[in-house]
DNA sequence: GGTTAAGTTGACCCTATGGTCAAGTTAACT
DNA sequence: AGTTAACTTGACCATAGGGTCAACTTAACC
């Protein structure tokens, strides 16, 4: 769960310039990103890290070194996986002036990521707690949302008794469906999105 | 995955009146079904076979001996748990007459059936495909939701655009999001199904 | 090119679970 | 009450995955 040695909290961000990694150690972390990116686009981020090291052709013992575990290794790349994508879809539904396309904007484009991005659903189910990034994005998404609903409220274009919650819990079965079931074509997605959006307008 | 002995499917239901069981082994059957039932409504259909033996009081052994396995246990079990309410379901929904009403109370019964097993969620997703008797709920299910949308479309009662594909892959998200999610209160549960069945209605 | 601290790793331990079987126990029949 | 086929089970094997460490390798500096 913790690196073996060094202080609590010394795993990759952790990094002190003053002890730079040498050259072997410092390709290894970049082999082991690129194939813990690549594995948990596939796989979710629950892919068995023996699965990382071979990818990266290092031993699973290198990555615990590297990174102290799983959660260490989520942090280092979930912004290169989601984080970054989250925050421009934020950005972007909060310049909608309009209080309702606001909603749809946001909506659709989480919905698209989930899409896109397997791994998404498990930072929205918080399947790892320990990486303080995942639990950023999820908290960053419950606030949006919250503050997303009430404008709608306010602005009569959401029924009133549609809730955050209600989102949210309707976001974690999509993506967790994503997961199960053979994953529906382009188009029959879009087309739940809009009769999910269609729901929420008042009656 | 199958009995040691005997011709193949010649577990629990094949039990020839010939070749009735002993007392002591009536006993763990009896046992053994009471404490799957039990295990699997607590914790769905992969929980484990130890786990279940234990409670009934039996090495695990004696599950593969008298069940062949796990899909032959569910197979003994499946209708006390879901077969037969999942059939009063159908044939309530079948005999009510208003097409859109005899869609609304299925979804509503079966959401609502959800809610009280989460096993039921296991038989939709056919976790275990080697059980016959899930596979017929599945499919049965599956038949019963194809006419049902059929008969609203021709009524003009449900949007054109939705299909059975998409209620099936509605309830398979919200099954999946009941068993990872804390669950929902009562009422929010139920005020999502109606919102989910507001969306079915053409715009 | 020698020294050494940094780094890597094969081999290990642990848990959980599915699955099997030889050997012992017991119900049932005579 | 003796015999035996039915029955049960502890002990076992296998797989998958998380996690650790002593011993080996090597980059970096003199």
């Amino acid at each position: 769960m913790s690196p073996r040695t060094g202080p609590p909290g010394d795993r990759e961000a952790a990094q002190v310039p003053g002890a730079p990694l040498r050259a072997d150690a410092a390709r290894n972390v970049a082999q082991i990103r690129a194939a813990a990116i690549a594995a948990f686009r596939g796989r979710g981020l629950d892919t068995p890290l023996e699965a990382i090291a071979a990818a990266a052709g290092v031993s699973k013992a290198t990555i615990y070194n590297r990174f102290g575990g799983r959660a260490g290794l989520i942090d280092a790349v979930i912004g290169k996986l989601v984080a970054a994508e989250m925050h421009a879809i934020m950005d972007k539904a909060l310049q909608v002036a309009d209080p309702w396309q606001s909603v749809a904007t946001y909506v659709t484009d989480r919905r698209d990521l989930q899409y896109r991005e397997p791994a998404f659903t498990d930072a929205l189910l918080m399947t790892y707690p320990e990486s303080g990034q995942l639990a950023a994005i999820a908290s960053a998404a419950i606030d949006m949302t919250t503050s997303l609903v009430q404008r709608g409220h306010d602005a009569g274009v959401i029924r009133q008794d549609f809730t955050a919650a209600d989102l949210y819990y309707a976001d974690v079965g999509n993506g967790l469906a994503l997961r199960k079931l053979p994953r529906p074509a382009r188009q029959d997605y879009d087309r739940r999105t809009r009769f999910f959006l269609d729901s929420l307008r008042p009656r």
